[in-house]
DNA sequence: CTGAACGTAACAGAAATGATTACAGTTCCG
DNA sequence: CGGAACTGTAATCATTTCTGTTACGTTCAG
């Protein structure tokens, strides 16, 4: 199975969202179907990128720090960090293979650009769309 | 580090290409700096999608079937059906919670639209074009 | 002070990836 | 024909990555 952190961190925040209130990290596991200590680590993240905030102690838990429509996917992309799209080769080149020399060259601009093309793409998207689907879907 | 099967792959076919004849697998994993028989396992995928086809025997080997102007890097990611761009997460839902019970089919919705943009990304280019880079760097 | 929550380190298990070995099948060519 | 040089493919191993879990210290409300 691949990386499902930015699944997990988009579905927190959409908790955190429809709730509307801060959650502690045993409710959102329930809701993603994981353990409590996965979602803190990745309340870590988002919480550096100031899209929460959490309080410790009893009563503690997690809450937005921003309108939903203010918090784009692409906010939470940038919070987890996903690896590259499209990786590249990083060995050592064949020295005399014209194609070997340079092909890490060109797979970092077909790289760069599948990037780009992921990151418009969740630029459009607003935590507020997905609110509004699950509010209709209810 | 993740799946580099697509660089293998789009590296291996810039390498035929470049050639413009065939060449065994040996040359090939030399140039990728790989094993041989990684560089089969693709040749696999690549010959299923009529990119390549290949020899066995004594001076077998691999050779494009199409030219390069013909094959897009959309044909070779085809060939090689990476994961999806975005995993999603395939838990059962909290029966009880909205969220976890849209999820699914937002991140959906999602996932798709990241592939669609990557697709479309590698569908503009060709090898032609790799091929040129490589021609113009050496 | 106590209970409930978070922060975080440490470790275990599973899955994915790539490398390797091994061996059978194919083809060329002397 | 028979060996050399290839490919095809299965099996296995090591490494890395990901996730889950336990454990324990810290924080804070009451």
């Amino acid at each position: 199975m691949v990386n499902q952190q930015f699944t997990f961190a988009v579905h927190i925040l959409t908790a955190l969202a429809f709730a509307n209130a801060t959650m502690d990290s045993q409710k959102l596991a329930a809701s993603v179907n994981t353990n409590p200590v996965v979602i803190r680590r990745l309340l870590l993240a988002l919480r550096r990128a100031g899209l929460v905030a959490t309080q410790t102690g009893k009563h503690g838990g997690t809450k937005l720090c921003k309108k939903p429509a203010e918090i784009s996917l692409l906010d939470i992309y940038d919070a987890i960090q996903p690896r590259p799209v499209i990786a590249i080769n990083e060995r050592k080149p064949l020295a005399k293979c014209p194609v070997s020399c340079t092909m890490r060259e060109i797979m970092s601009q077909v790289s760069a650009g599948a990037e780009k093309a992921v990151r418009e793409h969740l630029r459009a998207i607003t935590l507020q769309k997905l609110l509004r689907k699950v509010q209709r879907a209810r």
